[in-house]
DNA sequence: CTATTATATAAATAGACACTCATATGAGTA
DNA sequence: TACTCATATGAGTGTCTATTTATATAATAG
């Protein structure tokens, strides 16, 4: 269970998703990921470190460029599949919210 | 990106996965779902507390009993298929450790 | 060998988050 | 109403994590 949590952890990052987003089920290299961020460099090559440390990255040099990729790039489709169910708990969440304002308002 | 961030965020903890996984696709009383965690009853409630808050969880009163479960049960299959991407990841890591360590002996 | 481009790392800081302890609320029952 | 069981909340604390600034390493071109 102590490593699922670290796992989905590393993913619940909004720009590590944006990277991942970037990505997608192709390569890009730091620069070119950079680029699509608009993140700084830094902060781009410490997001990278912790997605390769967590095996969800994996790289390949090529002359100067380091080349990203998702390590099972089934993970984009699982990550879509995953905003589709927060956008469907989302609107419940906010439904009910505004059930709980009317019954407190019924009294 | 915000939101699922947010939304992938919560799933990330040990001890809300615990939950999860006790609650599966049914429904189980606070008080059951402390036995099946032997978690502490106000870290229980302080977890559900968030996992209401996010739209994962919804609950209905039965008495003076709460039941809690999956907003959207399917979200369980879906921690399930992460479950095995990183259970892969896991494994492509390990190895890639072991090779740096060759090619990093090799000099 | 030097300069330049590409990428990574270290240290410092601020904010977020999990956890515990104490207490409160809510439903049912005698 | 008083009591009990079920569940929630608030405050306090320590730990983790994202971000920035500064600097280092690696590859290539000239």
């Amino acid at each position: 269970m102590q490593h699922l949590a670290q796992f989905i952890k590393v993913l619940g990052d909004a720009n590590r998703l944006a990277i991942i987003h970037a990505i997608g089920k192709s390569s890009l290299s730091v620069t070119e990921i950079i680029k699509a961020t608009t993140l700084s460099q830094t902060l781009v090559s410490f997001h990278l470190r912790t997605l390769r440390e967590n095996g969800i990255m994996s790289t390949k040099r090529d002359g100067p460029f380091i080349y990203y990729r998702l390590t099972v790039p089934e993970l984009y489709d699982l990550i879509g599949e995953l905003s589709r169910v927060a956008g469907v708990e989302n609107a419940i969440t906010k439904a009910t919210r505004s059930l709980e304002v009317i019954n407190r308002n019924r009294v």
